[in-house]
DNA sequence: CGCCGATATTCCATATCGGAAACAACGATG
DNA sequence: CATCGTTGTTTCCGATATGGAATATCGGCG
């Protein structure tokens, strides 16, 4: 199972897609819409048709110019090469959560102020965002949101404004080119007898790795912000699983 | 200009996107195939077939029953609700990317191990994830991936793996029920003229301003972990730009 | 003034989508 | 045991959207 997303900018009426971009990028390289068109394998009448509908709602994002030696050319406005670094931009913060591990643990609400919620969950409360109604949530975290600290070097709670702290061993690391995977077992809360030993993925990188000496077996405190923790009503069902990629 | 995206899972060769999940959803609720038609007013063969398509790449997701006093009915099984939460969980974590805050700091890239390449910008060297080939990058950092610390309680580089740090001072606040967006106006890199001052936005709850005390005026310390800090390619252009939802 | 390469426009083929209608299954009911 | 009602299954047809071939237009240059 493979998580993906279309990502798309919608302004006034038109929805800037994939494709628009790609259009955009090609009219850039090529400079004309007949050459973007070749080069893309697309019919010119679309690819025109396309550029002129964004217009209509966006505003100039094409130079056109008819005839001369080379027979004319296009070139992209200042507005249109804005909009390729917006896309970027977004393309990037959602490939993001695409390609990073996320761990869930799920329980039942216990206090609840306004959309943050404390969540008790089978390693202890958790702070995270949460739709207002839920009354039991699965907290999702990304593994590039956990942070990892030596058991002796915890900030204190008052000098810092991250709010969930997990004490757990690691359990193993998968090493890629320059950042690691680290799997951790979280310590079980006292009052709590959840059968699955619940685990966290973190992300970091291999320098920190190297500063913090971690290896199989050593304990470690994980740290998360609770507004990069985000809760789903699961007022139904109730599980705690790691969701590899 | 509005950010927004279509999720969608893959599954060998279906994609179960929205539209399906509300289907399965409306299944659910309904008891029957014909019952989902009629709420969602859609023709009953289109989603019929729909079901069927999608069972031929993930298997059982619907049991079905036909003849009865009341004719008959369908009810999901334990595959399909789980790909419900899966996508709920999906959801749930680009739906924060939408939501949330970023900033963007650009500069050449000075130093690379892989992935992870070492950026000079205004305010000093970031540590972010960046494509391999990028000479120039602008860093994109999510202001929900931004820890605030007091100036006294900064954690020690060796006892962390949060690589990136950055001091500043509070210029304003934005109180919403439970969380506050802090905007920080950072120090500038002492051998930098940027002419724009570099702002930071963070997310954090409201009881975080409480106990460190924010408000306009104070300093602070900022931190971002480089597997949170996402570089995107930008070999042409050049701006620092913070980016309202 | 004709040429050339590019931009605009018209029109048609095709695939996809959605829905109406007929058909089959199955248990309750009399 | 025939009938009935509800639901699942299948077939077929029309509407809509998508993509492309052919055509017309433009304008500097030699």
């Amino acid at each position: 199972m493979e998580k993906a997303f279309d990502p798309y900018l919608r302004i006034d009426d038109v929805t800037v897609d994939r494709s628009d971009v790609e259009m955009l990028r090609a009219i850039d390289d090529c400079g004309s819409l007949s050459g973007a068109a070749d080069a893309l394998e697309r019919s010119y009448p679309r690819l025109q048709q396309r550029v002129v509908a964004l217009e209509q709602s966006i505003g100039p994002l094409v130079e056109r110019t008819r005839g001369g030696a080379d027979g004319g050319g296009s070139s992209l406005t200042e507005t249109a090469r804005e909009l390729l670094v917006r896309f970027d931009r977004l393309v990037a913060a959602y490939e993001g959560v695409a390609r990073v591990d996320e761990t869930a643990l799920s329980g039942p609400v216990v206090d609840r102020d306004g959309e943050l919620a404390t969540v008790e969950t089978s390693v202890g409360a958790v702070l995270a965002v949460a739709p207002a109604d839920a009354a039991r949530v699965a907290v999702t975290i990304r593994s590039d949101a956990v942070s990892l600290h030596a058991p002796s070097e915890v900030p204190r709670p008052e000098g810092t404004s991250v709010r969930n702290r997990f004490s757990g061993t690691i359990t193993w690391l998968d090493t890629g080119a320059a950042v690691v995977r680290v799997g951790i077992e979280l310590e079980r809360d006292t009052n709590s007898d959840g059968a699955e030993p619940p685990e966290l993925v973190a992300l970091v990188t291999r320098q920190s790795v190297e500063t913090l000496e971690l290896e199989p077996g050593r304990s470690i405190v994980a740290s998360v912000k609770a507004t990069a923790a985000r809760g789903i009503a699961r007022d139904e069902l109730d599980a705690v699983s790691t969701d590899a990629n």
